[in-house]
DNA sequence: CTTGACCTTGGAGTCTGCTCCAATGTTATT
DNA sequence: AATAACATTGGAGCAGACTCCAAGGTCAAG
């Protein structure tokens, strides 16, 4: 019904994430409730979730009452994947900016283009420092030609 | 030098995308042209390209005189990639508004967010059935309640 | 009652890009 | 010569989300 895979469905009963109740033959029967989880997963899967962190997320259509805390909670997930979103946004302009510039420059070189698509990189490379200083405190020696 | 792990070094040299030269005692010794090879990895991993991907395309410091037919064959490579950046990017900016209206509306709920939540989901939905169409030539009944 | 099409299970394999390990070799320092 | 601190190798392991397999259970049709 929702395009998933019967592994998948194995998959996720395995790990827990969705386990619908057997018949007596223990074949598996997924109720209306699980349906709704299931269509949760692929919108969760198409938002950049990881299965660990869809786990258990989405029991709102289950609760008679909706605890508010709750929702504060989750609502504050969302936010803070949001704000990963933007920033994977961001680093996909700067690259569709290089690969513009960079196929720009093969297709007919002249040296300005080369500069901007040079200065493009350099950038980038900043960018790329960046992430490592996180983990790699050593100091880079910079004897670039 | 470029904060690359030497144990990633050696899976390079073992996969044969950067190979440097041997001192007498089996040593690497890697060279500046590998060493830009390696620059050119860093940028184009920033810029999504697989390992695969990268394999061979970053030869130009080594040429001599450029071919200007291989010079078209990576731009259009370039802009392959460009596109598929260019939809990556639609796909999030997609996630990102989902994600501002599904956080809203947890906030504090009202039918109005509750409904534009809804439309959006609706239109993700379509994305993800089209995606799937490609690999799943099945219909899909669609018993939604 | 057999055939075929489904379902069940545990367990292994796939992919990518590392990352770590043990056993061993080389080099520099004391 | 001993020791520490590097290097070498083949091979295994990891994460994440599946994907596939073999051996067997269940069920409807003919």
């Amino acid at each position: 019904m929702l395009g998933i895979p019967k592994d998948t469905l194995r998959y996720y009963d395995r790990t827990g994430i969705v386990s619908p109740t057997r018949e007596n033959n223990r074949y598996r029967r997924y109720s209306k409730n699980d349906l709704i989880d299931l269509m949760n997963i692929q919108i969760m899967q198409y938002a950049d979730f990881s299965l660990d962190e869809i786990k258990g997320k989405f029991g709102f259509h289950r609760m008679e009452k909706v605890d508010p805390a709750y929702c504060q909670e989750v609502a504050e997930f969302l936010n803070a994947k949001n704000a990963e979103t933007r920033k994977k946004i961001d680093h996909l302009q700067k690259v569709s900016q290089l690969l513009d510039v960079a196929a720009d420059t093969l297709r007919d070189f002249n040296s300005e283009k080369d500069q901007r698509l040079a200065e493009i990189v350099r950038e980038i490379y900043q960018d790329i420092r960046k992430k490592e200083a996180g983990i790699f405190e050593e100091g880079c020696d910079d004897h670039q030609g």
